[in-house]
DNA sequence: TGACATGTCAAACAATTGTTTGAATTATTT
DNA sequence: AAATAATTCAAACAATTGTTTGACATGTCA
């Protein structure tokens, strides 16, 4: 008995049917969620034996960990936040690189597309596995939108400006992959194409940085001497 | 057998465990969703016998259903979307109206807060209960809104720049409650009480209100004739 | 080749769960 | 009060599902 923990397998053989069931684990899983798949539909999917899965990752939810930080660590690497947009950048620039790197993650339709859907499963039902995923992944991305709101706000990154400013950034990516059953249901027409992927990056930065520019109390007494520094 | 479908019972201790019913299986849904509720626990909590479900609903589905139907309703009558705003009010008015009743309706902590949650999974997991439900409450509020975000962004309902301000709104609103496990990971500090609700609706109306008077293209060829109309 | 570890397989196990059943209890009607 | 209908109850049923088991196959190394 093997039973390992989460390290890559170094037999080809083993290394074949283990990544086969991570491929179809997170197919079944981004579909059904966590308790409606089952492993004989994964290990179906998988060509693999009913066993393979415990035998692999010792139980369904150890796979299902596996799952998640898989597809993190493919999406991010895929669509990274800036998108290689230069680091002295404008922050206008910066900001519009977040959003649409944001909304291509989310509406991956590539092989790993089941990215999108795990987490918004997680947000609901947030496993164990969620911890680890805000704390090297999200909170990072989190930060680095600090900056750039901070940087449009004029602001230092730890107002609570900058924190709500960028909620409402990420709030309209987030929606329309979230709620796409209530957009696509009050809208049949509206396919979600690149095209579609595009225009909506241009809505939201557009309408943000609006909002930014032009808040109420935006501009009010904070100095702005250290906005950009941290 | 008696084998009910959706109509209010007349026997009054029918009428009791029916109503317990529906309140348990609101909490028990709500904290678990469809699947792995349990009858049994619901029948537990509601006091009845296991086999209640099946006599007073047919099935665990039906109930789910009624459950589904029933806290739209009461949250929608307990926070119209207006919250009593004149018909004739300035749009912002509305505006903040309605976001703020949105956000009330969403983190309502009284008998019946399982409402958001019930909706949040609904997004992910859509079952056939949720076709009512849209075109019955969701089509007409979205409808209010394109009317006063049109009054807004002076353009015709059916302007394509309606549809995307007007997600933009309602997403920042769901945005709170459907990721709230990320926002309270980030801020663990931050309680969502009532006064930090009533300062989100400031925040997103503020921010919307500054982007839709701000935007690029807000105000280019269309004509505004018939603005208020539709 | 032979010994040994690794991986695969079909079958069975154990636990959970939605549903049904038929008797017992309660309420309503005649 | 008797009869009838409605409701509750404990027990059992049937199906699903994660996991385990022990045999069998495959590959590796002495």
């Amino acid at each position: 008995m093997n039973l390992k923990t989460s390290t890559a397998p170094e037999n080809p053989n083993q290394a074949e049917t283990h990544r086969q069931l991570l491929e179809a684990a997170g197919e079944v899983f981004a579909e059904t969620g966590f308790r409606d798949a089952t492993v004989r539909e994964i290990c179906r999917r998988a060509n693999a034996n009913i066993a393979a899965v415990n035998y692999h990752f010792g139980d369904k939810e150890a796979l299902y960990k596996e799952v998640l930080r898989y597809s993190q660590q493919k999406a991010l690497q895929k669509y990274p936040p800036l998108l290689g947009v230069a680091a002295d950048a404008p922050p206008e620039k910066k900001l519009r690189a977040f959003v649409h790197s944001l909304l291509l993650r989310i509406f991956d339709k590539g092989p790993t597309s089941w990215h999108g859907k795990l987490m918004s499963r997680e947000m609901i039902d947030p496993t164990a596995a969620m911890d680890s995923v805000i704390e090297e992944r999200i909170r990072p991305m989190s930060e680095q939108l600090w900056k750039i709101v901070g940087e449009i706000l004029d602001c230092p990154v730890n107002d609570e400006r900058v924190r709500l400013c960028s909620f409402s950034v990420v709030s309209q990516c987030v929606f329309y992959f979230h709620c796409r059953v209530i957009v696509s249901r009050l809208f049949p027409a509206q396919e979600m194409d690149a095209a579609y992927v595009e225009k909506l990056a241009d809505h939201i930065t557009r309408f943000s940085l609006a909002a930014m520019k032009h808040l109420p109390e935006a501009k009010t007494s904070k100095s702005h001497s250290n906005a950009t520094r941290n």
